[in-house]
DNA sequence: GATGCATTGTTGAACTTTCAAATCACACTA
DNA sequence: TAGTGTGATTTGAAAGTTCAACAATGCATC
């Protein structure tokens, strides 16, 4: 009921246009990259990336906790992942030092990964880089990393510096 | 192991970028709106997304199939939260002709709504509009534009015309 | 006007994610 | 060195989504 109208309380016509046009991205691009991981492979896309962000790795392992802020994952989401990846046989959970565990990539999950990219990457192409100029993607990333900055402000060094590692 | 080298596999340095910044929003920001709106109203953005849809139309009424392509879910997924919300009482159920089902609004689903549209919207300003210049907005408006028509051609007539109704 | 068929919507089970509590290992203190 | 605390990870149950099968209804065809 008391509502403040100190400040412009709804969006234009413009940018609720662009507002929309950013939930049916969100709400459409998830999916029809799930449906390619998972149909080419059997994987959904955080498993995926869970794989991914382990062979980035020269180590190829990562501590839990580490592995959790890279793919953004609850701690609960990937401890359950990453079973559901050591059963398939892609990944070993070995304690290290202190408390931690590190996920080690196997020579199979390394197979799976190589096997699995291609057809992620081509997908990525399809959807995204092939269908936007140079200047358009440019334009896209710069405004996802300044929301994105809002949302997460610790992110930006993660990927940049890629400094994490084991434990 | 046998690959097609006929096209360009990879991507380039500034497209991994660009593309990791896509793929980082699509992972932090449906997250947050959702903590935005089950913290604030419990809803989830699915939830809001099916009141928001029923309310916007005139007759406060829509087809399960027409609410299903307005929101983007599956006739399982909205058939459930439909079910959630009408135990709510937000929204009733009553059979139309032929084989339809209608979803109505109720008197308590506007008021919901009303309530919780505010908070939402501060937050979306918060965390894009009040991020980006008019330009920025305007060209991830369009880029998104440009993929979710990839994605999903029907779309762009399904909001422009909001042509859907009752059956 | 009965039969087959396509469309619409629901249901229940399997799976994934979330949430809160429990576990475990180490560090610190008395 | 027993006791307490803190941080990392796991666990199991609740909530939500997906998936496949199942009604229910109208339509076409014979």
């Amino acid at each position: 009921m008391a509502e403040q109208t100190s400040e412009p309380l709804w969006l234009t016509d413009e940018q609720l246009r662009d507002w929309q046009s950013l939930m049916a991205l969100l709400m459409t691009m998830p999916p029809a990259l799930d449906a390619q991981l998972k149909r080419d492979s059997g994987l959904n896309s955080f498993e995926y990336h869970v794989l991914a962000g382990l062979n980035d790795h020269p180590s190829g392992r990562l501590g839990m906790s580490e592995l959790s802020a890279y793919t953004r994952g609850s701690p609960s989401r990937l401890s359950h992942a990453v079973g559901r990846l050591e059963r398939a046989g892609w990944i070993e959970r070995r304690s290290g030092e202190a408390r931690c565990v590190n996920a080690h990539i196997t020579e199979a999950g390394r197979r799976k990964l190589v096997e699995a990219a291609p057809a992620h990457v081509r997908e990525v192409r399809r959807l995204v880089v092939d269908r936007l100029t140079p200047e358009q993607l440019t334009a896209l990333g710069a405004a996802a990393r300044l929301v994105v900055a809002q949302i997460e402000p610790t992110w930006v060094d993660a990927i940049a510096h890629r400094t994490g590692g084991d434990c």
